[in-house]
DNA sequence: CTGTGTTGC
DNA sequence: GCAACACAG
């Protein structure tokens, strides 16, 4: 191809998407947030445990890769957070270690044994398959605070594809923020001996930040088989706090909280 | 990738 | 408890 061509014509492109994006998107994306926003991206460390994070609903425990609430009722965590990047998604082929009691969860968190000849899987909230850059990331997932009961086969399963589809929006986006869980209701069956509840669903949210506004993606799904397309699961964040009783994004302007909240917006995450 | 079970020390 | 290996979705 010539150069001499295509180069102008990238540059006129650009130039158009800009343009274009900043009058779509000023619907719902206030100086207020974009002023939040580049400050934010200035401070990359601390951006999650400052500012992204759902309110508390038990002990939080910040780990180096991810951070949790911890449920002593229910002997897992009642959401799990981190931040995924594009070079997080490296390759290794590290040895699955054993799972370890959760040294900073002052209730101590559940023995692994609880989970064993149960019928249920030990699964992951924050995935091993997201912390393969460093063994210590990878190992830091090993922790029963991290793990909730999960049917075989919707681990798997359906839960697992929607974890690879995490993977491949972080190739597109560069970053996103995930926030996942299982659904702690009363009454909720009980496996070993410290009785960890069984989840009959689990959440998992999705948010990209950049410099043109914020964009989620929820889903809460099922904890069983399902042949169906995650997409079939697609929620608010309204009916994920409504179902779990956690606030999400406590930090973020309410205008801004509530057009992210109440909306399910699919095209943008589905086009290819 | 998501995991489990068995064998042997 | 841990290592090694086989196996399943």
């Amino acid at each position: 191809m010539n150069r001499k061509f295509i180069y102008p014509l990238v540059i006129i492109l650009v130039t158009v998407a800009f343009y274009y994006t900043e009058d779509f998107l000023d619907e719902n994306n206030s100086e207020e947030v974009r002023s939040e926003i580049s400050v934010l991206s200035k401070n990359t460390s601390a951006e999650i445990e400052n500012f992204y994070l759902p309110a508390a609903t038990g002990e939080i425990i910040k780990h180096k890769f991810y951070t949790l609430s911890y449920s002593e009722e229910n002997e897992q965590a009642s959401w799990v957070a981190y931040k995924l990047t594009k070079s997080h998604l490296s390759k290794n082929n590290f040895k699955r270690p054993y799972f370890n009691e959760d040294k900073l969860v002052k209730t101590k968190s559940a023995d692994w044994r609880n989970y064993k000849n149960s019928g249920y899987d030990r699964g992951h909230l924050c995935p091993a398959g997201d912390r393969i850059f460093s063994l210590e990331a990878y190992t830091e997932t090993f922790l029963t605070s991290n793990i909730s009961p999960q049917d075989r086969e919707f681990n798997a399963g359906i839960w697992n594809r929607l974890e690879q589809k995490v993977r491949s929006w972080t190739k597109k986006y560069d970053s996103v923020y995930i926030f996942t869980g299982g659904v702690l209701r009363k009454n909720l069956k009980t496996i070993g001996s410290e009785k960890v509840t069984v989840p009959e669903e689990f959440f998992k949210i999705i948010l990209h930040v950049s410099d043109s506004g914020y964009k989620t993606i929820s889903f809460v799904i099922p904890n069983k088989k399902s042949s169906e397309s995650f997409y079939k699961y697609a929620v608010s964040i309204d009916e994920i706090e409504a179902k779990t009783g956690i606030d999400f994004f406590p930090k973020l302007p309410d205008s801004i909280e509530n057009v992210l909240e109440n909306t399910i917006e699919l095209k943008s995450w589905r086009k290819k």
